[in-house]
RNA sequence: GGGCAAAUGGCGGAAUUGGUAGACGCGCUGGAUUUAGGUUCCAGUGGGGUGACUCGUCCGAGUUCGAGUCUCGGUUUGCCCA
């Protein structure tokens, strides 16, 4: 054996030829397209739907290699996979592209969708790309509007006038959820609000069944499921009535989950924008200064600002609230931390009991009274003095019911979803304003309202609202000169069901078919990142339940399960044009080979978690893959016919360590894929095994014919066929295959392959490891004892102590307690 | 302030059910082959000690024959909420 070295070697192999000629073979075969009448096991895989930005880089190709295993693990396991692709298209940096360099936003849209359907393939994945389309093909949109006129019609969705986020940096109001401590998310400028006129859709109408139904969602992450029960924020208290001092018909409404602190209340706050302050402030002129100054203040004020950042501040309007139970009389303040449209718009204060409050009462000398004990009980209170705080919420609940003055009532801290946005590139709202009939929605027939191509696009105002001929049109109803809306729908909607249209994406009359919904329906595995927690998660969710009460679809979830990838890091920060730091997978296809890079993104963390890219980590997959390739090279010439359905004969330890290693892969790849684990990178760590078990069996064993040899090369490209369909597919073709490897089935690993011939046994003297033997599997306690005290080490140490216990774990671990 | 998650070699990470801590990869060290180059192959690689041994999974207690894993308290980091 002294001569077994290889002959240097720096034979590397073509990725580049071999990976594009597969791509090209793949694409031409149509290899990954799926019929809705497949038989199998339906299995709907899916990655959050991409906005179609530019470039991509490697935390993009993170999640798309997570995705694409995990289909072709799912594939070869014997279900049948759709896994579709498609574009966010609609948005505003095609907007702001146009505004800014003078591109029109189709044509900007578009390319960028041509160079990431590049992208996307260049990454090997194994999309059915019959089923795309882009959100802004009229052919999609249409439906959009169709969707927005359902709502309408059972009245969820509406328009009113609120005070809404606006962001004056994108020129458009924002839903709540699209406020992120204050800022927006997409351009992080602060937003401000104001008072507009906007379309809404009622998903507070959802708010029991979006926050019930998560707990049946058990394949979901914790804590995006405690996200969105957070944003909900449901929450069980009292509604109940002030009356007004010296305005008999005027009250105000007061919701509160602390009853129990009512006779605390030394103050009523109210909002800035309170209906009842006007009539107030005329009952008492001696006030208006001060309260328009303070108004005026807050208008512009975003809702951060007032209850956070600000400190609490309010003036008093000079009149009194009469307390319900204790008749007393309670001055009425007008203050920024209350919002008008939380709950009633107003609150009432006791300083005791409420941080905020206390804040506020001590800033303007309020008096504050304390109503409950440190044992939780109540004091001062009237009648209910002596009562524990949760007996006394519900008896004073009651007594304000038995005087009809108030109820028990469930508040939600969300609101109703905004979806207008006043730019250009979206689906246009499909309503018309007609001088005589009012608001009119356009009849289906004429769907779909086309967003006009080629306007001119500033920057100042809408450019719908600008465009004349866009604007006018007729009256549904009577026929007569009308207008249409101007305001888009938020991308947020484009986003809510476009995993129903994959399923039927040339359905010309309905925007799906419910049964070839039902087909694949719900999705499966979902991937994504968890920044859209409250935002697309809970918006899709809300969509589909709509659907599920229009009959449209059958289940009441869209996504059986989530799993959310986590991001790439490069040199630990995350990766921005601005700091120069982003690494690009076409530079990185061409330096590595995406194989090298699929397997790296897969190797380098549990997908779950953060990764940090490094040029080193990725060399790491490179030198594998070379060295895969040059351990199976000598096997191309033999045309072997090799039996995988069976384990091979073993004549040898080296021959049984391989054959083991192969199996031991076997099972981590399709464990990790079935437990929804997914942790990849424990099975890239099997693949490593596997090679090295191979390279040390062949030096040993030396012969190519070796039946577990042989056995373990023509199993390896099934192995690697998920995780480097590429090379797979190539050593599979060369080792004389003629159908494509990714049509094979799995081979479930066999116990028997497992087996070892011996075990190392750990003999513990109290705990401390004082031996380890290499023993037969199985023996028993006896056997392993017999062996135990055999060893001088083992004696030396029980000398002359006695064995109280023995504690013996098969082929594991003996432990002798002595003393 | 409340809730959730995490902390393991020089680095990424493994140990899924309490049972050999550090699989696998990167990096590093030594050697071989080649020799103008992130080549290939072999060996080594948690700390201390020549050694048998000993100390080691953020810190401190505890449960247990046995704890990276379970319990309690704390520190730090991240996320969510206030």
């Amino acid at each position: 054996m002294a001569d077994q070295q290889h002959p240097a070697s720096t034979n590397a192999y073509d990725f580049r030829a071999i990976e594009q000629r597969w791509q090209t073979a793949w694409e031409d075969s149509r290899l990954y397209q799926v019929s809705d009448d497949a038989p199998g096991e339906h299995c709907y895989i899916l990655e959050m739907l991409p906005y179609p930005s530019g470039d991509l880089h490697v935390g993009h190709a993170k999640n798309y290699t997570l995705g694409d295993t995990i289909a072709r693990m799912f594939r070869m396991l014997g279900q049948t996979v759709v896994h579709p692709m498609g574009w966010d298209a609609f948005g505003l940096p095609a907007e702001n592209a146009a505004i800014k360099r003078g591109i029109d936003p189709e044509k900007w849209t578009r390319q960028n969708i041509r160079n990431m359907q590049r992208q996307v393939r260049l990454m090997g994945t194994s999309y059915d790309w019959s089923r795309e389309f882009a959100t802004c093909d009229p052919t999609y949109y249409r439906w959009n509007q169709w969707l927005f006129l359902r709502m309408y019609e059972a009245g969820l969705a509406y328009k009113r006038e609120a005070p809404v986020n606006w962001c004056p940096v994108d020129q458009t109001v924002l839903a709540n959820e699209q406020v992120e401590d204050g800022k927006c998310w997409r351009c992080g400028a602060s937003v401000e609000r104001r008072n507009l006129s906007q379309w809404f859709f009622r998903i507070t109408a959802y708010a029991e069944r979006l926050l019930a139904d998560l707990d049946t969602l058990e394949g979901w992450p914790e804590r995006i499921k405690a996200m969105q029960r957070n944003w909900i924020g449901r929450s069980e208290g009292t509604t109940f009535t002030f009356a007004v001092a010296d305005l008999p018909k005027a009250s105000i409404d007061v919701y509160t989950t602390r009853i129990d602190t009512v006779f605390g209340v030394s103050y009523i706050a109210l909002a800035a924008e309170h209906p009842l302050l006007p009539e107030l402030i005329a009952q008492h002129p001696q006030h208006r200064t001060a309260v328009d100054a303070l108004r005026e203040s807050l208008r512009s004020k975003s809702e951060l600002e007032r209850t956070s950042l600000m400190a609490k501040i309010g003036v008093f309007t000079g009149a009194y609230a009469i307390h319900p139970l204790s008749g007393e009389r309670v001055p009425i303040w007008v203050t920024n931390y209350v919002l008008a449209d939380y709950g009633t718009g107003a609150v009432m204060g006791v300083p005791a009991h409420d941080e905020r409050d206390l804040s506020f009462a001590q800033a303007y000398q309020l008096p504050i009274r304390t109503v409950i004990d440190e044992h939780d009980t109540l004091i001062d209170s009237a009648q209910f003095s002596g009562l524990n705080t949760t007996v006394a919420r519900s008896a004073i609940t009651a007594e304000l019911i038995k005087r009809q003055v108030g109820s028990a009532t469930v508040n939600y801290r969300f609101r109703d979803w905004l979806i207008s946005r006043q730019r250009y590139w979206g689906t246009p709202i499909p309503i018309v304003y007609c001088p005589r009939d009012g608001e009119v929605a356009v009849p289906d027939s004429q769907l779909p309202v086309v967003l006009p191509l080629g306007i001119p696009i500033t920057g100042e105002g809408s450019p719908l609202a600008r465009d004349t001929a866009f604007r006018a049109t007729t009256c549904p109803k009577c026929g007569g000169p009308a207008e249409r809306e101007t305001d888009t729908m938020d991308t947020f909607v484009d986003s809510s069901w476009y995993y129903l249209r994959y399923l039927d994406p040339h359905n010309a009359s309905a925007p799906f078919t419910a049964s070839k919904a039902d087909a694949w329906m719900p999705v499966d595995q979902y991937i994504g990142g968890a920044e859209h927690a409250v935002m697309h998660l809970l918006y899709a969710r809300f969509f589909f339940k709509v659907l599920h009460d229009q009959g449209l679809v059958d289940a009441s979830e869209p996504f059986t399960r989530l799993f959310n990838q986590g991001m790439v890091l490069a040199n630990g920060e995350k990766m921005s044009k601005s700091r120069g730091n982003v690494v690009g997978i076409d530079e990185t296809v061409e330096r590595h080979g995406v194989d090298a890079m699929r397997l790296y993104l897969l190797k380098a963390a549990p997908p779950e978690d953060t990764m940090n890219w490094t040029e080193d980590g990725i060399i790491g997959r490179v030198r594998f893959l070379n060295r895969l390739w040059r351990a199976c090279e000598p096997f191309f010439a033999h045309a072997a016919t090799v039996r995988r359905d069976e384990l091979p004969p073993i004549n040898g330890e080296p021959q049984r360590a391989l054959v083991r290693a192969v199996h031991e892969a076997l099972r981590s790849a399709a464990e990790e894929t079935t437990t929804r684990r997914f942790h990849y990178n424990v099975t890239t760590a099997k693949l490593d095994e596997l090679l090295n078990a191979l390279n040390q069996a062949t030096r040993a064993v030396d012969d190519a014919h070796d039946p577990a040899v042989l056995y373990a090369v023509h199993i390896t490209p099934l192995l690697l066929a998920p995780f480097a369909p590429h090379l797979a597919e190539e050593l599979w073709e060369r080792l004389g295959y003629r159908t494509s490897v990714h049509l094979e089935k799995w081979i479930s690993y066999d116990p028997h392959a497992l087996a070892q011939s011996e075990v190392t046994l750990v003999v513990q003297i109290n705990g401390k490891i004082r031996a380890r033997l290499q023993v037969a599997p199985g023996l028993t306690q006896t056997q392993a004892y017999d062996q135990a005290v055999a060893d001088p080490n083992v004696q030396n140490n029980l000398a002359d102590k006695t064995i109280r216990k023995v504690i013996y774990v098969e082929n594991k671990l003996l432990n002798l307690v002595v003393g």
